[in-house]
DNA sequence: CTGAAAGCGCTTACAG
DNA sequence: CTGAAAGCGCTTACAG
């Protein structure tokens, strides 16, 4: 059955004739226009001709042609989704989200890559733009508010992992700030009172997010807040390696890290290893994003679990209804906390 | 500067009138015709034009429609890319292989997932058949290889992970039997002599070449084969974990453990770790693939490397052959072994 | 409810 | 070398 659409689609390729909608309306015995109007349901037809023209492109096996109807109708249904690193583990799951969520409203994804660079990503954008998308998914985005408000009059946008207010403009997201909290309030509760902090790179909106928690969970906690126990990551796992090595050679004490993320965490899991340093005994870790691997790795890595799939998921529903001049009201669960094996109590 | 182009774009879109190639002929005082022959090199045009038409497009900055030129010119400029799962850690590196590779040609991929069922995958070939894709990259795939030949007639394929003979039919792949070889040789190298093996799926091509290695490996080195040393795993972390507690539970003996990929090593590791077992203490660990994060985890992963960023490039490079008539060529490196710290020599 | 016609923005024979 | 014209496969006012 599908098998033989293959083999049809091969036969009319070869052949170089696809079936039209103009093919169908003949066998059907009605206009083009109508047979588009039934297609798009975008008018009242006979029941008759509905039928006969059903019949028509079950027989041919019509399938519309996306570009023709791109090109008449203005719709190009698909949508622009601008991902930093297409090979990030942090994305997989937020672009699997999105990609499910846009099919089953009938759009197709468009993935491109802007590498955290404000220059690339601007090409992405004029790339998607020229391809005649109908909405654009921005995942932590490095351009400026007002380019990005600007950016919104030509086609609605979807911003993940910060906040921009304007017109056709929709943010989801999680909050970054609270994740943080619950992370540092977690590891304040087991006893903990020197906790490290590697953080993420400055420019990154949520990474920012992520300090400001750990700052509030310590203000929360009467903890006074010691520069000297932040240190530099990049959200990659060399960066979580070299902080560690920085924090240590520094001689500052502490008995827990907060990483700003996994990747970062492993990074610093591997450096504490080779300082001869145990997790959890010596050292609590905890990170944030909760990738697929962490729940595996050794040990086991308590973490701030983000729904990234809620997050794909909305942002492609939010675009959707963006484009189809809805409002959109999709929402992320807040972020939880996943409690594994990287961390234990500590009393002095 | 770019900046500037956003913003005539907004603007453009907001009054509804983008520029068009009729607007440039007219600036430039020549024909459409002559327009869309400079922009494609497709003919011969006087210089005077040829410059009259270039300070056209740069004046009114016009970006051609990639749509009305695949609806006229029956070309799409865009690739399918079918991956199984475009979360999984495995295939990131490769499909930013891709995207680079396909970019810097000047198509765009479109990717879709098959989430490793035939039917989900018939169903994206369809999709990107309908998009009238110009080439297609299958990565593993599972259709049937009379059914991929016979698509190949209606599109050229590119084919990763597997081989299949056809006309414009392609496959970049690594050899996924030497690879397995190399690892088991390198076990037995080091003195382990009881090596056991967790599988992939089997109905994955490359999970039974592995197999396949790792048995050519044990001939060689005259170690006799024993079923029992063999597990079924899914290439994924909990196929690793559940494999090594049957291992454990069997009584099966071994000093060794050779995973069919580093998602299964994971899972093999953190089993082995709750087991009270040492790695490479008391067993040393090989996995396949060296995922971005095997480098950081405790103790870093000796693992097969794939060079999937040459995957992807290389199959990028060979659809766009293929599309442009020309014969691909592209090869990827033969995998070799990092050696890092999960492994260590075995006397009895 | 439904056709004929124009048009979306390009490309490509067809004639110079 | 270069234009005028037709056409790619749809959609959508415009008239019934």
């Amino acid at each position: 059955m599908r098998r033989s659409e293959l083999e049809r689609r091969a036969a009319a390729a070869a052949s170089g004739s696809a079936v039209t909608l103009e093919m169908v309306a003949r066998e059907a015995g009605v206009s083009p226009s109508t047979v588009s109007r039934i297609l798009n349901g975008t008018a009242r037809v006979r029941d008759s001709k509905v039928r006969a023209v059903e019949a028509a492109i079950a027989k041919l096996q019509f399938l519309p042609n996306p570009v023709a109807r791109s090109l008449a109708g203005g719709k190009s249904m698909s949508v622009g989704v601008v991902t930093q690193a297409i090979d990030s583990p942090f994305y997989g799951v937020s672009l699997a989200g999105i990609e499910k969520g846009l099919l089953r409203a009938g759009y197709s994804p468009l993935f491109v890559s802007g590498h955290w660079r404000e220059g690339d990503e601007r090409s992405c954008v004029d790339h998607l733009l020229s391809r005649r998308v109908e909405g654009i998914i921005l995942m932590t985005s490095r351009l400026p508010d007002e380019e990005l408000v600007n950016l919104a009059r030509s086609v609605p946008l979807v911003v993940t992992g910060r906040r921009v207010d304007g017109d056709r403009v929709y943010c989801v997201d999680v909050d970054s700030t609270l994740g943080a909290r619950v992370a540092t309030d977690y590891l304040i509760g087991q006893g903990h009172r020197r906790i490290a902090f590697i953080s993420g790179p400055p420019d990154h909106p949520d990474a920012l997010q992520r300090l400001d928690g750990y700052r509030a969970a310590l203000a929360a906690g009467r903890i006074p807040f010691r520069s000297k126990l932040v240190a530099a990551g990049d959200y990659l796992e060399a960066g979580g390696q070299a902080a560690i090595n920085a924090l240590l050679d520094a001689r500052v004490e502490f008995t827990a890290v907060f990483a700003a993320n996994d990747q970062t965490a492993y990074g610093a899991m591997l450096a504490l290893h080779r300082r001869g340093l145990k997790v959890p005994q010596d050292v609590s870790v905890v990170g944030f994003d909760d990738l697929p691997t962490s729940a595996f790795i050794v040990p086991p890595l308590t973490t701030v679990h983000r729904y990234t799939d809620e997050i794909g998921e909305g942002a492609a529903e939010a675009i959707v209804d963006l484009i189809e001049r809805r409002t959109p009201h999709a929402r992320v669960s807040a972020p939880t906390l996943a409690i594994r094996e990287s961390t234990r109590p500590w009393r002095d």
